[in-house]
DNA sequence: TGCGAAACTGGCCGGGTGGCCAGGACAGAT
DNA sequence: ATCTGTCCTGGCCACCCGGCCAGTTTCGCA
């Protein structure tokens, strides 16, 4: 029994406070059998700490714009979801353009992540 | 010393394997400034695992294509992961178009959200 | 009655993306 | 030695994407 498996755990952290992070860091920093994720590693199990303070509201988003979104996740081009809507390929660009803005993001890719993250779609 | 406001953090556990729960406890049951909460106590931080049996099985990903994938959930584009990586924008392409083959998706953006949904990456 | 917000559409264009072709280097397994 | 898999690179090209300009309609609210 002596030679069974040691399946290191990976432990993610998802921590608002930097300090705490720190801490947590440090503190299991250096434990046998035991690491820390590297960033968007798959963990064996993850560690959070949200800050009730920093959740501020839901970015507002009209409906077309979710609607966009949905579809995006699902990676829908701007022409299938231009069909998907009934509406033209020029006006999903017009709410793309809204939604990287609005989520703070560069590309659709990351759009959707940063959409996911902060919980206003379900993955 | 200095060593005074170290609040001592208590972790909450959350995990539905039991050998897991007992693996982490031992790993985390005598670590100095640091405790695992009663049942019912208000914890810091909370470690969670899902249900290891809603995982089928992980995709077969080399490494390269985890750095690309991960990359790819930050929004970076070709150019940037070849930057990143050291590699030719070509060689990127390629990790992507394994990517969207083995994670059976039609675009980066799709990769990155079937990756998360299968737990491959943490977004 | 005006005024702004939301939704919608068009053209244009530089750069990004993905698919295809081809090749080479290198490690491990048969 | 051959073969398989991973990783790496190049060129080419059709298409997509995102940002820019411009405009219209509809709606609710002050």
């Amino acid at each position: 029994m002596s030679a069974d498996k040691a399946p290191e755990i990976v432990l993610a952290l998802e921590i608002d406070d930097p300090a705490l992070a720190d801490r947590l860091a440090a503190l299991l920093g250096n434990i046998a059998g035991l690491r820390l994720a590297a960033p968007g590693e798959a963990a064996t199990a993850t560690i959070l700490a949200r800050d009730p303070r920093s959740m501020p509201e839901d970015i507002a988003l009209t409906q077309r714009e979710l609607d966009v979104l949905a579809l995006m996740a699902e990676g829908a081009s701007n022409k299938l979801i231009a069909r998907q809507l009934g509406i033209s390929v020029h006006t999903v660009k017009f709410h793309v353009g809204s939604l990287l803005d609005k989520l703070d993001a560069t590309g659709r890719t990351d759009a959707v992540a940063h959409a996911a993250r902060r919980g206003v779609i379900e993955l």
